[in-house]
DNA sequence: TCTGCGTAGATTGTTAGCAATCTTGTCAAC
DNA sequence: GTTGACAAGATTGCTAACAATCTACGCAGA
């Protein structure tokens, strides 16, 4: 039985998904029941996922799901800008036929997505294109460190998915960065996908303070409820009649 | 007592240092022993360090020193010379006249010490160096990453810094860095740093296949074999007249 | 009524030990 | 002499129970 791996990537996917709210406080107890392990399992998955900065754990007090804050997401996002300019570089010299003919493909999906107003799908096709871009890097240190820090934007990339006109901007910005990967250009792929993260971070900026949007989209499980007392005498639990 | 983070300190700090050989298996036992602490403790302070990609951890076969080929070596000074550019650039933007002095009081040192043939003090000086940039660009998402890849930089760095003519060389692209930050112009300032660190990966690529050099300085522990046989009904141990 | 302290109980940190797994040396067969 | 399988035992994976720590409640005093 493999048991910690998969729990530590499904806690990781629950916390990506939404099923826990930022913030929330993550038992140890309770997520042994939800996952039927037991306790040293569940403390390894955190710590793996403390060393992605998904959870943070402080001494004698826990394990929370980490709150990026709009801050935070910006530097994140500076150095998104730093390593995807990287990896749009070194796609320009290494893009096979193949690859140009994928990328050119992903980014007429994502013309026909974005005129067609299908906010959800654009954004998913956008998450392709620069993965397509990284995998045809082949920069695994980059790779790995972007993966990372994607998981800690989640939540603020898909804030930034919904802000109405965002696709028209960001649109042309795709397309000449796919340009100069086919051109095999690599200083004008750097230069047009920091171009593109320069409006992402302006975008980022612009957005209100955060915060409760994403709940009513991934409404908290019942059974984990946001806060909860800690301590004291109170019997509630069994207090119930 | 605070034991797991004393640890996983130690134990970094030892690895750093040299004193566990590349590719050298770190059984948990042993580790126990050494630092009067239990399995557990152990444990937790490997995955912490595996985190930060200084060991290597898999399923049923423990830890080892993680080896750094000079391939990586490469993909990480390309990283950081994306990283770094960043910093360079927000320095320019915030050094403040102290700031400033201090950055014209360390290539100063650098200068003398150069010329001194004194390659030791001018390797620790180019360290505080790129620290001070760091401090001065305050983004702790790039200098945290930046943290652990010079963790698992520092053997290669190490043999750069014998490299005969290399303090020469290295010399004038920190004094262009330096003037860029104190001119306050981030544009210069990215683009020195970069040059700098292309430098770098140039010698890094110049390199002879890496390997025993670095045991001759730091000999490996007697106590603590490279290699050890595991399983087996070898009772060397105990079969000592 | 408000404030400060002690205590109950929930929660995490740590320990010791058993079970599963892998490595290596040895022996037999070819 | 070489190749394959077997077994010993070292090493890691996991479980359950104990100890340390923190939080919130309630009570006494002002």
């Amino acid at each position: 039985m493999t048991g910690e791996i998969d729990v530590a990537d499904s806690l990781r996917d629950g916390i990506l998904r939404g099923d826990y709210v930022a913030g929330q406080r993550l038992v140890e107890a309770d997520l042994c029941e939800r996952f039927g392990t037991t306790r040293f399992i569940i403390r390894s998955a955190l710590q793996s996922l403390a060393a992605q900065g998904l959870v943070e754990m402080r001494r004698n007090r826990g394990a929370r799901v980490r709150t990026v804050t709009i801050d935070e997401a910006i530097e994140i996002s500076e150095v998104r800008r730093a390593l995807e300019g990287l990896c749009a570089a070194r796609a320009a010299e290494r893009a096979t036929g193949d690859d140009r003919a994928e990328l050119r493909q992903i980014v007429q999906s994502m013309k026909a997505a974005g005129q067609a107003g299908e906010l959800l799908q654009y954004s998913e096709l956008n998450a392709t294109l620069h993965q397509k871009v990284r995998v045809i890097a082949a920069h695994e240190t980059s790779a790995r460190i972007l993966d990372q820090l994607r998981g800690q934007m989640v939540r603020h990339q898909f804030h930034l998915s919904l802000v109405p006109g965002r696709a028209a901007i960001s649109m042309p910005q795709h397309e000449a960065i796919v340009e100069a990967i086919v051109a095999g250009d690599p200083g004008a792929a750097e230069t047009a996908m920091r171009a593109h993260i320069d409006s992402v971070i302006e975008a980022l900026r612009a957005l209100p303070a955060a915060g409760a949007p994403l709940t009513v989209i991934h409404p908290p499980t019942v059974s984990h409820p946001p806060t909860r007392p800690r301590g004291g005498r109170s019997d509630a639990r069994r207090a119930q009649p």
